[in-house]
DNA sequence: AAATTTGAGTGAACAGTGTTTACTTTTTGA
DNA sequence: TCAAAAAGTAAACACTGTTCACTCAAATTT
């Protein structure tokens, strides 16, 4: 996917870059964004807290790096899904099952994808909404996915897939955020557990994908 | 409904408290959690940041009380349509639309009031989510309107209405997450404007209470 | 009324944070 | 070989939440 670079000085910065983002990963998979001090990660790596700002710019760039990898995680499992051959309504629920998986695999990786901080009033785009991202290409697997239920005539006929996926998406996310960040979800008090986490995973896939189906047994 | 203080010496202290509640408000609604410091907010009120403490048990423990505050609004609000004699279906639609719009004007409370920090692993469980706190208050009135749509025959009778509850709630803390911190959602690109936020907030409360519905038109 | 205790409020410090600047050392290319 | 560019650093700046020892005034107790 990306060029090899030509001299190799360029390769030897490359390998620290990534050395650099290799350490961070790890203390941020740990504790997060919070948790994960430049000067932290300067002693893991034998460097000068300095030094890290001769290979990115801000804190806020090289975590911003680890989100993108991150994406690219979410990419590639949702595609395996995708391209699979079992039935569709399978397939669907699958590929919410997965999504919401990798987010409880990887909480503070999900929590910061999404929390480019909260923006009061009129908002300049952001970084990661850029045309042809990871986030992105994402979101045109799951609009094409609901395009073919529509197609096979699994899902109403008048339901426009782009808006439907957003609908679909945002409720993906609310119960990954859910689960993200209280930790007894689906149960609110820790004694009480009427349905296991993957249980309720698949009840609100179902309940969400119902929304869009054509007709009901 | 609070029962006034007796010693003149603690309504005093009371009265300061929310003065320091009051000033924090301000600078949080603006800015959220991170913009506001003790510092800031000391010289705010006219007081040393250290004089903070004697009031509050740390920067997070005022923080928790901006929040509780805020589940209040959301609580009343939602309270308030869920009284209306309006038809069902028109009131279930208006309760989403309502519970985002608060999202909307407060996002960085939003956000905040559901970010006890993402935990890795086991957590503890967080204050918040005590027996009879505001969340659990605006949760039964959530799950006692979708008992109400199973027994006028609107919802499938197999429902189980808080289970249902959860997952209603997902998806709308999903769409107030998504707007929140996506300054241009439902639209991705600055552009390209196919629907309002608007009009695209009915059409996910649509989406998600069609799940429920026992058939279809 | 005097003495004592309680509580409010403070300045200074501790232990952190992200970031920049001036500086030295190393590496690279002509 | 020698100048230029890049890598790396120590120290400082401007912040952050929090604690400690202290003062001073108000309330309680004797």
């Amino acid at each position: 996917m990306t060029a090899d670079v030509s001299s190799p000085a360029e390769r030897r910065r490359h390998k620290i870059r990534a050395r650099i983002l290799s350490a961070a990963e790890q203390v941020f998979a740990r504790e997060g964004a919070d948790g994960l001090s430049i000067r932290r990660l300067a002693e893991n790596i034998d460097y000068s807290p300095a030094a890290i700002y001769k290979y990115f710019k801000s804190k806020d760039e090289l975590v911003d790096e680890l989100k993108e990898t991150f994406f690219e995680l979410i990419l590639e499992n949702v595609n395996r899904i995708v391209d699979t051959s079992t039935p569709f309504a399978e397939r669907s629920r699958d590929c919410v099952g997965t999504y919401v998986q990798i987010a409880i695999e990887k909480p503070h990786h999900y929590a910061a994808a999404f929390a480019g901080q909260a923006s009061a009033g009129e908002g300049v785009a952001h970084d990661d909404d850029r045309e042809g991202s990871k986030k992105e290409q994402a979101f045109n697997v799951l609009s094409g996915m609901i395009q073919e239920g529509v197609d096979i005539g699994a899902f109403r006929s008048e339901i426009d897939s782009v808006l439907a996926a957003k609908s679909i998406w945002a409720s993906m996310h609310g119960l990954a955020m859910m689960i993200v960040h209280i930790p007894t979800f689906p149960s609110f008090q820790l004694g009480q557990a009427d349905m296991t986490r993957d249980e309720f995973i698949l009840f609100h896939a179902d309940q969400v994908i119902r929304g869009l189906e054509a007709h009901h047994g």
